[in-house]
DNA sequence: ATTCCTCATGATATATTATAACATTACATT
DNA sequence: AATGTAATGTTATAATATATCATGAGGAAT
């Protein structure tokens, strides 16, 4: 198996552009799909942008704290709510975390990687082999609507070291 | 797509003598492995073979308490730890529950039909699709240890209704 | 057989994750 | 202004999970 070298940071786009470039994205779906991206909204979902680990909702409490806001726990479930039933962000199983989806609206099967070394999360793109799956689930009678992948493993950065 | 039926019951093996098959098995495998099968051990396995749901930590504390085991969390816990690390039961990440492992000791990456209606948890024959999967990451550079896949639906038998 | 070691269990306390329930506010529509 | 709906504020508590230290049970080494 060949390996093709694809770090989060050779695509020649600049960390803080991509940030903004989301930002975008989702203020525009929201704005098309008459949304309300309320200031907790918002910043939770800048949180979840800007670390590549998933975030624990108490984690994000303090940092919505930190961040000026009074907030409780059920403020930091509901706006996580939020962005999770929009498809803004996903909830990682394994670690009851949640990290920020940067291809809002389109209905798709997410692929996790998460890193054992890192912890870091990122979104794999998605496989021809997660319809397939779902094809030989159909063939033993369940009906798919859904599918989360998570694979644990150790992501390039790490290897290279 | 056309559909076998194949539900839990017509493979002309009843219940009880799959849960001997099963118990059985375990035992075997423990026995080989110098692995202690204790009563609390095997209790929880028994558990989880009875319910076709996923079972939560403390619904198998319940269970133990009414089975005559004086247990506090841990003990459920410690049990529970020592069955997935041997690969006789697994977590299912998106509800915090456990379910029985019907294929002890084998290395497999198991792919579970959650149903929507009747909160079954089966798991599926392994599909060439999941080794697929893994090939598909490491090209992006990750190397996979290990997979674990959810996929959320409609049962069969709750289809038929 | 006794000592020693390891692993399992017992027991208490507490940490972490998540939600129920009800009050209040903000804002759009009429 | 009156009303309805969605969002937020607030308190309390439920549900899930682990840390820690004490005790016991069984095998291996002397």
């Amino acid at each position: 198996m060949t390996k093709k070298k694809l770090s989060a940071n050779d695509s020649g786009v600049d960390q803080r552009s991509l940030f903004a470039k989301n930002m975008k994205n989702i203020e525009e779906y929201c704005k098309e799909h008459s949304l309300k991206l309320t200031p907790v909204r918002r910043k939770v979902f800048e949180l979840l942008l800007e670390e590549k680990r998933g975030l624990g909702a108490y984690r994000i409490l303090d940092l919505l704290r930190e961040a000026g806001f009074k907030s409780q726990p059920p403020v930091a479930y509901r706006a996580l709510e939020f962005l999770v039933e929009n498809g803004f962000a996903h909830k990682i199983g394994s670690q009851n975390s949640f990290v920020a989806c940067t291809m809002p609206g389109e209905h798709h099967a997410p692929v996790f990687m998460i890193c054992k070394k890192c912890d870091s999360v990122s979104e794999a793109p998605s496989s021809p082999s997660v319809s397939d799956l779902s094809h030989s689930l159909m063939e033993v009678g369940f009906e798919v609507e859904q599918t989360r992948i998570e694979a644990e493993g150790i992501c390039s950065s790490c290897a290279d070291r």
